[in-house]
DNA sequence: AGGCTGTCCATTGTCGACAGTCAACAGCAA
DNA sequence: TTGCTGTTGACTGTCGACAATGGACAGCCT
């Protein structure tokens, strides 16, 4: 067979399929914040057994898209306020650190790669396809984990996707027409990242979650107090 | 029914029990680096089935004690260089963030709970108590995260608690007679938190780590490229 | 009525069995 | 001998069933 062949096919196992597709049914909000993950009704409907679903939640929780109630069963997160300020602390701590890290190394060139996730935001808010330009923003901050040369780090950063992905959104609602504030905050990051001044970039790294964190939170009444908090998800009819 | 009565005992579900003895004859070294963790064989030893041991060996792969080779199983982990300094990194990233939220928040007085696991420490040290030691160590830097506020963030913490229970004892071991340079860098690390300075502290952590790492690295010459990297566990004669 | 106790139901926790895979080994052809 | 192919075990992946649990509700006693 020719060396340079077919490209490695993986046998995605069940349980990263359903994990997958629980995941996708979250972010559309087919299951809304709070609603319970049954497991056998998950089984029921992929026609599999309740083994797998249970490994899939388990990976659903250890992201934080999902939370469990011992003895009785799994849900969908429901963040409260304090909750996203943590997500947010804990994403500056890691992005401070790739920031540090590349900046540590010496190459500030390696930053250039941010610059097309930049262009690619700007390209999307113009169009003003929503979807892309969460990923574009999300492709901008994992491109800084990854640069970090920690593919450890990297990897803490990449099971925040889904949820991130939903505050994200979130962020945008709340933002309403324009997104440029988004584009602004997230240029002068990376400008402030090229200084390669240590102080700067980790100051520039928080402010930005801060702000962030603060958009989604703010306006809205529910508290943790009320054991209520509010939906960290997209809200939508519940479908099927 | 008094108030105040009975302690509220949790049902420690098979699988925590389960992981539970799995982390603690890692560390032993009974499951030396390396060795597989063979399901059917677990669950026999100890008389379950396979379920909860497959659950108990996720949270192990989570915390970074196994690995999963997808269809072969797991085995212990086996840490390079590089991987362990990743792991010191990222401990970095988290600590100097806990200190940061500290500083932040204006009240350098919250540090004093630190001086408990110095004098912990130090105490330990003059007994030549190595495992209480490890204890005191691991008890300062989960404080610091503690302080944090950030409830995630100490989560984050101590999901690595078990890796860095065995990484330190390795530190030890290559410390040699004298803990003291432990000590004095902990001292010192404490004294820089102290001073309110971010910038400061912020070095402080990462020197700090920075040394542990290299400290803990240095003077073994396998390395990744050999794929077999070295143990980031205690190496023991399996018992049993 | 108010509080406590017993029962029922929905779901999770756990189990044993079978199917699917992978690595290693043996056997065969060149 | 060297390289490829079929076979064999040892395990993991998946399944369906049963046991245990927790919550809600009904009924009883006061």
């Amino acid at each position: 067979m020719d060396a340079r062949s077919l490209p490695a096919i993986t046998r995605s196992s069940l349980v990263d399929a359903t994990a997958g597709l629980l995941r996708e049914r979250i972010l559309e909000g087919v299951f809304p914040p709070g609603s319970r993950l049954v497991e056998a009704d998950i089984a029921r409907q992929l026609r599999t057994s309740r083994g797998p679903v249970r490994e899939a939640l388990a990976m659903l929780r250890a992201e934080g898209l999902a939370r469990e109630e011992p003895g009785r069963g799994s849900y969908v997160s429901v963040l409260s306020r304090r909750e996203v300020e943590e997500i947010y602390e804990i994403r500056a701590a890691l992005e401070s650190a790739a920031a540090l890290l590349v900046i540590e190394r010496g190459n500030l060139g390696e930053f250039a790669t941010l610059d097309v996730a930049l262009a690619e935001m700007r390209r999307t808010a113009k169009l003003g396809d929503r979807a892309a330009f969460v990923n574009a923003d999300l492709s901008l901050h994992g491109e800084l984990c990854r640069l970090s040369g920690n593919e450890r780090l990297y990897q803490a950063w990449e099971a925040q996707v889904g949820l991130l992905r939903a505050l994200i959104r979130l962020e945008i609602t709340r933002l309403g027409a324009t997104l440029d504030p988004l584009i602004v905050q997230h240029e002068n990051l990376v400008a402030e990242l090229r200084s390669g001044d240590l102080e700067r970039a980790t100051r520039a790294c928080w402010a930005l979650f801060r702000d962030t964190s603060r958009r989604i939170t703010e306006g809205r009444a529910e508290d943790g107090v009320t054991g209520a908090g509010f939906a960290g998800l997209m809200e939508l009819p519940p479908g099927r």
